[in-house]
DNA sequence: TTAAAACCTGCAAAAACCTGCAAAACTTAT
DNA sequence: ATAAGTTTTGCAGGTTTTTGCAGGTTTTAA
């Protein structure tokens, strides 16, 4: 193996994980630990990644404030990591934006093999690391705040689709009134995405909660799994244990 | 064996494999080890292949999109700079993908009013900052590696706008072939972008001119400015002066 | 505090590299 | 066809790059 093919591989590594590990990458490639260290210190030389003792960390993922400061990111992870169990190979997946959607998207399996619809450029870059990932990207009006396409072109594009499941963040879901919002705009965008899908999953931090806003975007009747950071049997969850609704 | 048939043998190599050893090829061939060297050299010079120390890598396999290290980015900055004296307010502007655009719009004027289409979600993230701008992100199939949006749907969203100025980098440019591509999709998108918009600005550093590719996407008479990092009385800029061509 | 892991420095062998030169092969002009 | 000129190739020699290892130091985490 050519020492710039060692280079790429890491490379993809970093951008796939955000950091390796010098022992992993001593094994997949064979190579001895001190070769890998010479690759990792003169990677970090040229301002390619970020070395650190044992490895090396991803140097987007350190200069780019937009990631660190992810609000609540343990939960995220969390939530991420109970939600990638929906996912099976070949599906067709349609995400809406926010840190959460994102945080799921980083941790998919290397090798998963999906479509993904997404409204979301930040979502359509980190998915466009997987080899066996088709990504379409929904165009249309660019909001500059929630950083999602959106506006009738993007509504009458998701019209066309079927996927099999929509992965959806959310401002407040409520017993009663299910999921709202505040903004119009965004409100029949989520609308629009749930009537695309077959299936919804909607992943939010516990504090969205019992929360209900002014403009309905769907019944709990029409979601089909709600995902956060608690145990299902957490008592916050009590009263959203439907028939239809599958806690995780 | 001529030395064409051996070219053309390692090209074949290298298009299968994406790689090859310096030393499978003087086996292979049955040459000595320095004249495989000046083999990839001559091979390297003239931009088919990506020589190493041991072998040789496809050009094109080497595009791992890292936005941390872009290549030549001081020359870009200042074919950036030259590029906005073509941006007044209220213009309607449509954009490709591609390091040198990229750059361009993080230079814009803070307070500019304009109405940008693009292809490609890193622009679009950026003209987000931008409070005046209105941002219109073309959605579709979501290419990997040059990570722009791309294929039929685009294609068709393109012909519904009439810009008034298409920026677009480009790969090659000659005086007598004008922009050639290697990729056919890649092809098509941009003849349809040059005829989405009334005018049309070429960005590109010097090191892609008088190069000619297979596929051709235009010819020199509908580009209406050429941005390099050179004077525009350079010599190696003679041959593109001609009625309709401007060049900064 | 201590053991394991990761680190660094310097060294040596193998492989790949470069430069210049001369023989071989191929072109062109007479 | 032959001579002169050009290009291509292989070789000799010396240099640089790459890699793994030994021996000792620092960092990490229990």
């Amino acid at each position: 193996m050519l020492k710039k093919e060692r280079h790429d591989f890491i490379m993809r590594q970093i951008n796939l994980h955000n950091r390796v590990l010098s022992s992993d990458l001593v094994q997949l490639l064979n190579v001895s630990e001190d070769t890998i260290r010479r690759d990792l210190q003169e990677m970090s030389d040229s301002n390619l990644l970020f070395k650190v003792h044992g490895g090396a960390l991803s140097k987007s993922y350190h200069s780019t404030f937009d990631d660190s400061i992810v609000y609540a990111k343990d939960d995220k992870i969390n939530i991420a990591k109970k939600a990638i169990k929906l996912i099976k190979d070949g599906m067709v997946i349609l995400t809406g934006g926010g840190t959460t959607v994102l945080e799921l998207v980083k941790q998919l399996p290397e090798n998963l093999i999906a479509t993904f619809f997404t409204i979301s450029p930040l979502i359509a870059l980190e998915l466009s690391k997987y080899q066996n990932v088709e990504v379409i990207l929904i165009g249309g009006l660019f909001a500059k705040n929630s950083q999602i396409t959106y506006g009738g072109h993007v509504i009458s594009q998701l019209c066309e689709i079927n996927a099999d499941l929509c992965l959806l963040g959310t401002s407040a879901i409520h017993p009663k009134d299910g999921l709202t919002d505040t903004d119009w705009e965004i409100n029949q965008l989520k609308k629009t995405m749930l009537n695309a899908s077959k299936k919804a999953a909607v992943l939010c931090i516990s504090e969205k909660l019992g929360i209900s806003l002014r403009l309905k975007v769907s019944p709990l009747e029409k979601i089909n799994y709600l995902v956060t950071e608690l145990e299902p049997s957490d008592s916050r969850l009590a009263e959203y244990h439907k028939a239809e609704l599958q806690i995780l």
